[in-house]
DNA sequence: TCTGGGGTCCTAGGACCC
DNA sequence: TCTGGGGTCCTAGGACCC
C-alpha cells in the first residue's frame, strides 16, 4: 500500500494557523505581484473563486464577501511544510516529498489497520502543526491520490481513507471525473470527452492498445494504476535537479537596460546559490526576457541569450557577470519588458570535476574561496547580505500588499503570548 | 490599471553514422 | 520504371505536475 498525505488548501491553511479568527471564513492567497489566486479556503472555493483567477477579475466577490486576501509568503509555507514532513517521517518507514504540500508514504510490507493509520496520521499532523492533512491509502499512487481527495469531500472520513477492495474502488471510480485523475491533463481530458469517456471507470474499461496509441506510455501507466497495478516508482531519494530556473514578472514594466541588468543579476545570484546548495556545476546558462503578452497593442518581443561554460561553473561572480553580459546582448531599446529569468542547464555533479588544462589554479582557488565566503556570510546573516554592486539592493522587487508576518522564520515576527 | 513560478518526462523528427 | 537498412544521438515541443 501507498499513502498520499495532502495538505488541504495549503497556503490558505498556513495563513490561518496564526490567524484563527479566519477559521470558517473565505481566505485566498495570491501569486507573486499579487496577480492571481493560487490558494483558496473551502469558503473561498464555495464563492466560485477559481484557481488562478486574476485578482482584478474577482475584486467584486472579494469585497462583497469580505474575503481575507494574502500575498504569498513562501518563507512561512516552506517552514510549515517542513513541520508537516517531520511528522510524516516519524510515522512512516519511508517518505517521498512530492511537492510543498504533498508526500507519498511507502507502506509496503506493513500489516496494520490502514484506515485507522490514515485517520491517526491526519489527527497527528493537525495536533502538531495545525494544518489539516488528508491521508489516502491505496494499492497504487494514483489511487492513493483519489483516496485523499475523498477525505476532502467527505468530512465524516476524518482525514483518512483506505481504499482497496475492488468493489469499493469501482464504486468510487464510477463517479470520479476522468479529468480529475492524476496524470490526465487538459489535453487528454478533452480527447477523452470527445470519445465519450467521462469517468475514471470508463477510462479503465478502454482497450489498452487504444489508450497507448492515443495517450502514449504515460497514459497507459495511469490506466494500469487505476486498475490497481503499481507502475509509478516510489522515489524517496531526491535527485539533483537537472535545471534550475529563477524568473519573475515585474510589477512595473522595465524599459531601461540598467534596470533589467539589476533584476537579472539578482535572478542569476539566486540560481547560482541554489546550484551550489545541490553541489552542481552549470555547463550552460540561458537568460530570457519578454514583453507583456496581454497588452495586444504594445510592441512585443522575446529575447534569449545562451552562454556556455565549457568547464562548468558554480562561481557566484562568473555566473552573475555572464548573466549581465548576456542581458546586454539580448536587450532591445524601445520595448517594455514584463518578465525575465535565468536558467541553469546541463548540470553536472561538482564532485570530481576535471580541471581544465589551461586554467590558472591560483585564480581558481581565490574565486572558490570568495564564493564560499559569500555562501557562509549570506547563510548566517541572510540572503543578499554580501552581494555584487550590479544587484542594487539585492532584492527582487515585487508588489506584496497583503503579506503576513514571517511568524516562524524571523525573530521580529514571532507571535507573542501574554499570560495573565 | 491589474493576468505566477518551477519543474519532469516523453516523443517525433532531424542529423548523422556505417 | 527503379532510389537500402539499421542504428544512435540530440533537440524542440508537448503534456503533465504542483
Amino acid at each position: 500500500m501507498f499513502a498520499l498525505a495532502d495538505c488541504n488548501n495549503f497556503f490558505a491553511s498556513c495563513e490561518r494557523v496564526f490567524r484563527p479568527d479566519l477559521n470558517g471564513k473565505p481566505v485566498i492567497v495570491l501569486s507573486n505581484n499579487d496577480g492571481c489566486a493560487v490558494a483558496r479556503s473551502n469558503e473561498a472555493k464555495a464563492l466560485g473563486i477559481k484557481m488562478g483567477a486574476p485578482l482584478f477579475q474577482i475584486k467584486d466577490i472579494v469585497e462583497r464577501h469580505d474575503v481575507a486576501v494574502f500575498s504569498s509568503n513562501f518563507d512561512l509555507y516552506g517552514d510549515m511544510s517542513r513541520r508537516v514532513q517531520a511528522v510524516l517521517r516519524e510515522s512512516a518507514p519511508s517518505v517521498e516529498v512530492y511537492s510543498i504540500d504533498e508526500a507519498f508514504l511507502d507502506l509496503r510490507g506493513l500489516d496494520i489497520d490502514f484506515d485507522a493509520y490514515a485517520k491517526a496520521l491526519s489527527r497527528k499532523c493537525w495536533k502538531y502543526t495545525s494544518i489539516p492533512v488528508s491521508v489516502g491509502v491505496a494499492p497504487t499512487k494514483t489511487l492513493a491520490k483519489i483516496a485523499s481527495k475523498l477525505c476532502k469531500k467527505y468530512p465524516k472520513l476524518r482525514g483518512g481513507c483506505y481504499m482497496h477492495r475492488s468493489e469499493d474502488i469501482e464504486k468510487v471510480l464510477r463517479t470520479y471525473p476522468v479529468e480529475d485523475v492524476w496524470g490526465i491533463g487538459r489535453r487528454s481530458a478533452a480527447k477523452l470527452m470527445d470519445a465519450g469517456i467521462r469517468t475514471a471507470w470508463q477510462f479503465t474499461r478502454m482497450n489498452p492498445e487504444t489508450v497507448r496509441s492515443a495517450f502514449a506510455l504515460p497514459g497507459l501507466r495511469t490506466w494500469k494504476e487505476l486498475r490497481g497495478e503499481p507502475c509509478i516508482e516510489f522515489e524517496d531519494i531526491v535527485d539533483a535537479k537537472q535545471s534550475i530556473c529563477v524568473s519573475r514578472s515585474f510589477a512595473k514594466e522595465i524599459t531601461e537596460l540598467g534596470d533589467l541588468c539589476t533584476q537579472i543579476a539578482n535572478f542569476a545570484e539566486s540560481v547560482v546559490s541554489k546550484l551550489r546548495r545541490q553541489r552542481s556545476l552549470c555547463m550552460e546558462m540561458a537568460v530570457f526576457a519578454f514583453t507583456n503578452r496581454f497588452k495586444e497593442n504594445a510592441p512585443q518581443t522575446r529575447g534569449s541569450s545562451l552562454v556556455t561554460f565549457p568547464d562548468g561553473t558554480d562561481d557566484h561572480k562568473a555566473f552573475v557577470v555572464a548573466a549581465v553580459k548576456a542581458t546586454r546582448e539580448m536587450f532591445r531599446q524601445g520595448y517594455a519588458y514584463k518578465k525575465a529569468g535565468v536558467v541553469a542547464l546541463r548540470l553536472e555533479p561538482s564532485e570530481g570535476r576535471t580541471a581544465s588544462l589551461f586554467s590558472d589554479t591560483a585564480v581558481e582557488d581565490r574565486d572558490a574561496r570568495l564564493s564560499g565566503a559569500i555562501d557562509s556570510i549570506n547563510a548566517t546573516f541572510g540572503k543578499g547580505t554580501l552581494r555584487f554592486g550590479v544587484q542594487g539592493d539585492g532584492r527582487i522587487k515585487m508588489a506584496r500588499e497583503h503579506q503576513s508576518p514571517h511568524y516562524t522564520t524571523q525573530w521580529s515576527d514571532i507571535p507573542g503570548v501574554s499570560v495573565k
